[in-house]
DNA sequence: CGTCGCATTGATATCGCTCAAATCCGGTGG
DNA sequence: CCACCGGATTTGAGCGATATCAATGCGACG
């Protein structure tokens, strides 16, 4: 569901390149800006008091980033620039007047938000899940295409999907092989093809 | 926060009393409905294949509950009042005339989604962290209102908190008792109170 | 009273984290 | 073209935090 930038959003924002690593805003600067992900990868990080990086959100191509800054004075956590990117910059008192005047960019919003919030709680589904191979199948389940087929071309790294099921790499890796050796799973390249197992004669129960 | 189910909404409501247990609806019906929590508790489950129920969401008295609905055509997950509650029942297409009608309404929703979207990733962010003594930290500091009160009044029993936080309660309880005894925390009947330890002279580090 | 669910604590098993090391691979500079 | 480097990928070993299984007390409720 990649989007297009909508076109009266195109007149208000400016396009900015971004190195890798740089930063977009930090936790407690004003939040002046939305963002709309042409092309690279940025996150949302939060620093847990051991200096670990905490990814609170991932915006790849076609996404907005940092819409919660519309409604909140200031900037919750650090936005940075995973690989260079390139981004529209929105600044956000044009984007509250569109909302106000535009009555399908509106609904359109609407929209964006309620599909942000299902997969933020499709996400915590996942983290809630115990065990590595839980949270694989569930991963592959719900990110394929509307769970028709379930197979997942990854986006990033092995290790950037460790970290998006809460999990170490090792760990990762270690599951990923004894599935492809039970045959639960395939791969190829960066595809990860999940096997249905017939298995699994489920008892419905209360 | 807790909401007043907003005015123009009264009049394309009906109230509906759910029994503990009941269902408002499940996984695979049609999206006919979203609903405003005045009392009790409702809560999104999606069971595993291992029969155990996944919390994806509970909405307590001043929330809405299910308004994916409005952008949806069937449930994703099943809906149940996990106490006896008092809802108010929308049928989205009444919400939907009433978004792209209602200038002020439409603002408010979409500042609800948003929130809510914000507190989703603020509990993506807790699950992410290891160790239950991190996630107790985070629970009470992010659920304190506005971050001032490092102070939590629990809404439910412990055993739901450690749903929440993703544990078992057994494992709650024992952190719990070691932090007191520790003299990290305090306990008054149902509230949790995170005494800040001076500790930890941190070093801002890259 | 009897029962049910929460709270609590103990014992044990196990999964995943941590630390370590080897390999692979793409890119970069000589 | 080759040597080298950094990051991703793998695999190994050991340990510790949590899950799991169990038992008990306790208060609410019928």
């Amino acid at each position: 569901m990649p989007f297009e930038l909508p076109e009266p959003l195109q007149r208000f924002s400016r396009l900015q390149n971004y190195d890798r690593g740089e930063m977009l805003f930090r936790r407690g600067d004003p939040a002046r800006c939305v963002f709309f992900v042409h092309s690279g990868e940025v996150r949302m990080l939060r620093s847990g008091r051991a200096g670990e990086d905490i990814l609170l959100h991932r915006a790849r191509p076609g996404e907005f980033f940092a819409e919660a800054a519309v409604e909140c004075p200031r900037y919750l956590c650090d936005g940075i620039a995973f690989q260079a990117s390139t981004l529209a910059v929105i600044p956000k008192n044009h984007l509250a007047s569109l909302m106000d005047n535009d009555r399908g960019f509106s609904r359109q919003w609407n929209s964006l938000l309620t599909r942000e919030l299902r997969a933020a709680r499709a996400r915590i589904e996942r983290l809630a899940l115990s065990g590595v191979a839980e949270r694989i199948r569930h991963f592959i389940a719900s990110e394929g295409r509307d769970s028709s087929s379930a197979e997942v071309v990854l986006s990033g790294s092995l290790k950037d999907l460790a970290r998006d099921l809460g999990v170490t790499h090792e760990a990762l890796y270690r599951t990923l092989a004894s599935m492809q050796k039970a045959g639960e799973i395939d791969r190829k390249g960066s595809t990860l093809i999940l096997k249905l197992v017939p298995a699994q004669r489920g008892k419905p129960r209360p």
